[in-house]
Order: C-alpha cells, then structure tokens, then sequence
DNA sequence: TAAAAATACTCCATAGGTATTTTAT
DNA sequence: ATAAAATACCTATGGAGTATTTTTA
C-alpha cells in the first residue's frame, strides 16, 4: 500500500497513445488534444509502465513505433471506437428503440387490435425483437405472474389478487355479433337473437374466458332466451368454422366479421349491448423501455377502423 | 469553455459499473472497489450523465438494471476483457514472442543453417508469422535497402555504400569440398585439385556471388592451376546435379556433402583453405522485437553439427 | 423506522501547466 | 545550432473521504 502501486489502464491514455501514433509527433498530438507537451510525454511514460512494454522508439528528432506500439494500434483503435458507441446504445436502449419484447396475446387480439399495433410499434422501433406467441387470458396471467412474458393482450377481468402486481389498460372494446349459418339465415336482412334461439350455441369454455363466457349468455337472458349449449372452442377459427359447418350460432367480437367464411353471415345486435374488452397487461416491476413504449402506444389511440382491416 | 463541459468515459467508470450490475448494491460494489459509497453513487451518475441514459432503476431499498443498463452490460464486459488483455499483447509483443518476421536466404542456407534456424526459433517464438523467401544476395541486399524484407542469410561482402545502412553477423563459415562424377574419380580416396584440374569447372556467376566465385578460383591459382569454366549455375541443385550428370567438377561449402546424390564423390581439400561465410543482414533502422529476437539467436552458437543434417 | 442511496462538504492526489534541461542531428 | 522530448516543479481540478440528509419499503 506504498510505492510501486501499479495504476489502472485508462482510456484516455489510450486516446493520447492514439493521437501520438497518428501524428508521430509529441508536440502536434499535444496540440491536437489541446493540452501541452509534457503531460503528454508523463502520460505515455505512465501507460507504458502499466503495459509493461515501449510503445515508441524515440530519438529527439522524430519517432517511430516499437512492435508492441505496433500490434496495440490496431486493437487500441477497436477499442476507443467500440467505446465511443457506447452512449448511443444507451440511449437507444433507454428509448425502447432496440431491445426484446416478449409478448402474448388471446387470439380474438389477432383480428383486431394485434396487426396494427405491431405495425404501429415497427415504425418507431425497426430493431425491437418481437417474440409473440397466443395464449388465452389465464395462462397469460400466471406467464405475467412468472416474468415469462412483458405483455399480453388479454380478457378482463384481473383476479383481484394480481392487481398489485400488474398494470392493466383497457385496449378496446367491440360489440358482440352474431354469427349465424348461411342455411339458417332465411335470406334476413336482420336476425335477432330470438329469432334462432332454438339452435345451439357455440361458446367458449367459461373457464377460459369467463367474461366473455357470461356476457354472451348474459345477451340471452337479457332477452328471456336460454340458448342450448352446444360445442365448446377455443380459437375463433374453429369458432367461425363450427358456424359455417351449421353445427350452431356464436357472439362473437365484431372484428371477427373480417374473418369472412363461406357459408357465416354476421348481423349486428341492435337490441343488445353486450361488448367484449380487451386490455394490455404488465408487471408493475417490469421497467423495460420498450415495453414502456409499446404500452405507451395504447394512451394516444392510433388505430382508425381502416387499418385495422388484414 | 465554462459550465456544461461533457467529460470522457474512462474505464474507471465502466469498472464500477460492472461492480455495481454485479452486486446490485452500491455499498457492496464499493467494499469490492476499496472505496466508500458516496463517490461510487457519484461517479455512477457522472457515467450516465456522459450515457445520456439511466443505467439503474434506484429506490432506497434494492436497485435494478434499467434497460439501458441491461443492454451496455455485456458491452462493457467485453471492453473490458479486451483492456486487461492489452499489457500481454503488448509484452509478447515487445519481447517479439508474436509478430511477423520477412526473411530471404541463399541456397547454400538452405542445406547448413537455416532449417536448425528456424527450428531453434520456433522453439520461443511460436506465434510469429516467418514469411521465407529464396535469392541471391544481391537481390537480397537490394531488398533489404527499399524495407522489403527484414533480413537475409547472405554472403558477404555488403557493399560500401550500405554498410551504414544495415547491420551484419557472422552465422557460420564452411570450408569448401571437392565434387567430382563417380566416374572421374579413379576409385581414389583421396583427390586433390590438380588431380582433375582437366575438367571443367562449374561456377557460381561472379556477378552473383563475387566473393564465392573468387574464392573457389582463388584455390586452383594457389595451387598452380587455371580451371577450364564450364558451365555456370545459381542454385546448390543445379550445380550438384551437373556434376553428377559427369558435366565437370565443383567446389561447394562441406554441408552440400548433405544433399547425397547418386554418381557424385565429395573430397575434402586439405591443402586448400577456402571457406565460404554466410551471415545475417538487417536493417540498423528495423527495430521490429521479432527481428531483434531471431537475430540474438547468432550471437550464442546453438547450432551442433548433428542437428545441422537435414 | 431502518436500510440504502443521495447530498454536502472537505481534502489531497494527480492531471495538466510553465520553465528548463537534455539529447541527437 | 536547433528541434523535440524529457525532467523539474507548480497549480488546481476532480476523485475520494467523512458526515449528514432523504427516501421508501
């Protein structure tokens, strides 16, 4: 803890040693650093005694560089280039623009919100790695509650013993429609709900997706009906596809009428006002600046019914 | 040039950086770097002054790496893995364990020093680049005078002019042997000059290797005779490839009695006291540690006459 | 309230400046 | 004789220490 201390290596003698090696020449690397002289000859004095080694052959008139100052050149310019890219990676990083986002989504969000909002985010943020995968509304919440994921696009309602856990914010909000088979449509312009109350109904397991599951239902009770059940899906493809091979009628989200299959006919429910929601969902804790930005999407709405179309 | 001065990065700060995204503690990652909390705090909030980007999410009870923090974390270790691997790279260089070493010889080199040369060499030097080349002397010293090569196995003597420009030593000195066709030697055991100073003689070109070429030619006026010249050749092959071809008699350096060669008798001379040296030239303005290494080697003889064969 | 980081200040080590000497051409 | 680097010495910035305050879990 007395003399021979040895001093760490700092990067600005490796930008002295720099200057110096390109201007061959003490005095002009001085200048150039706007500094003078002598501290600069110390401070190359000082970083040969770290390295262990000359990093130049000098005699009075001029100088050259010693094989050691030689074979550090190269990896000394590395390494003041790989340093100096440093702040803007930061502050790419803090501003979301590069980064990892994984996120999830139930796959109703796959018809309406998710398309334009990737596109929306891709725009601001070309070097975010996406990682997407469908999953429906619980199995989201216990991947939120495990860190698996940053995100997911969900179905209300968060179970009152993750709300402080989680951030939630609303997404949208679309009317139920109903799906009806071509062959038992009667070439109506308008369907009620009444007015096929004795076929089955199509909905997803209550289970899953409990709010929906009791909205839907909550449609019929609210016009005295009470549905037959029929078969129970996940997906809205297969949804859609039990409709168009006549096994039974659905409510579904009106983004779905995209979804255009031979054999569906969609008509809207004027007398009900059942909606399904569906919301973005984040740890609190999570302080991820791209995940930051993505919710950040959801705040200012940017999604006209245009591009919400394929 | 008064208040919002931008300073550098420093290595200092990335070392505490790496301290503290490894300790998740400012007070501990201080304990590691043998200082007190408060400038650790400080010098932390210097570096993401300098960033442009927080690199911890604080509050008082634990901390957390931000996103900018995550990203430059694995940036930082390698900029720092490569500094500390600086002070090596520069030693192994300064003491010419690694580096590049351009090298001419003469054929004659070929049979006698260079190959335990090299072998010597490689023995410290493992990580040099040698890159060899076969010429004459003169075209070697030609090199040597435009920086082409680093240095060359010659026969003296260096010129006049160029003898401020280059270094020279000594490598070795071999006395010359008579070749002679199988069929021109009688079945003698001996054989001296006179005895077939009838047949012609094959020589080096004189504007190749004056020295040589007077030297052998010094041998018969010694004794009294006057060699019919036959053919001239350059290299060690050709020449002892005519001789066995039954083309004429040649003096050669005693190592070529290496290269054993059917229809070919070698004879020592002992009467006559010729030698041929062959040394190492250089550069006195090379200061390249690999050059500097390789030619130490000939100031301590490491060469026995076993390990020169072959 | 207690643990931990931030702030306020103090001090001294060292980076950088000025003056001069040494050295090789 | 001169150009250029090294040396000697001085100054002052800022890095690190001590004491204290702030913050939030």
């Amino acid at each position: 803890m007395s003399l021979p201390e040895i001093r760490n290596l700092e990067l600005r003698q490796l930008r002295y040693f720099l200057a110096v090696a390109e201007e061959m020449h003490f005095g002009r690397a001085a200048a150039r650093l706007h500094m003078t002289q002598p501290p600069l000859s110390q401070a190359i004095q000082a970083l040969e005694a770290i390295l262990g080694a000359e990093l130049f052959i000098r005699n009075t008139r001029n100088i050259s560089l010693s094989s050691a100052g030689l074979a550090l050149l190269p990896e000394v310019r590395r390494l003041l280039l790989q340093a100096q890219a440093l702040p803007e990676l930061a502050q790419r990083a803090a501003s979301g623009a590069c980064g990892h986002l994984s996120l999830a989504f139930v796959s109703i969000a796959d018809y309406s919100i998710l398309p334009p909002a990737l596109r929306e985010f891709r725009r601001h943020h070309t070097d975010v790695h996406i990682d997407l995968r469908e999953a429906t509304s619980d199995v989201q919440l216990l991947a939120l509650e495990n860190s698996e994921i940053d995100a997911g696009f969900l179905i209300p309602p968060i179970p009152e013993k993750l709300q402080g856990l989680l951030n939630y914010q609303k997404v949208l909000s679309e009317p139920l429609i109903l799906a009806v088979p071509e062959s038992q449509s009667m070439g109506r312009q308008q369907l009620r709900l009444m007015d096929c109350a004795d076929l089955p109904l199509i909905l997803f397991p209550r289970k899953i997706a409990p709010a929906l599951h009791d909205a839907i239902l909550g449609c019929f009770h609210a016009a005295g009906l009470t549905p037959a059940i029929g078969q129970e899906a996940i997906q809205m493809q297969t949804i859609v596809g039990l409709v168009s091979a006549g096994m039974g009628i659905a409510l579904v989200p009106q983004s779905v009428s995209n979804l255009q299959r031979p054999g569906v006919l969609y008509f809207d429910l004027p007398d009900a006002s059942a909606t399904v929601e569906i919301g973005l969902a984040w740890r609190k804790d999570n302080h991820s600046a791209v995940l930051a930005a993505f919710a950040h999407l959801f705040n200012h709405p940017f999604i006209h019914a245009d591009s919400s179309k394929s």
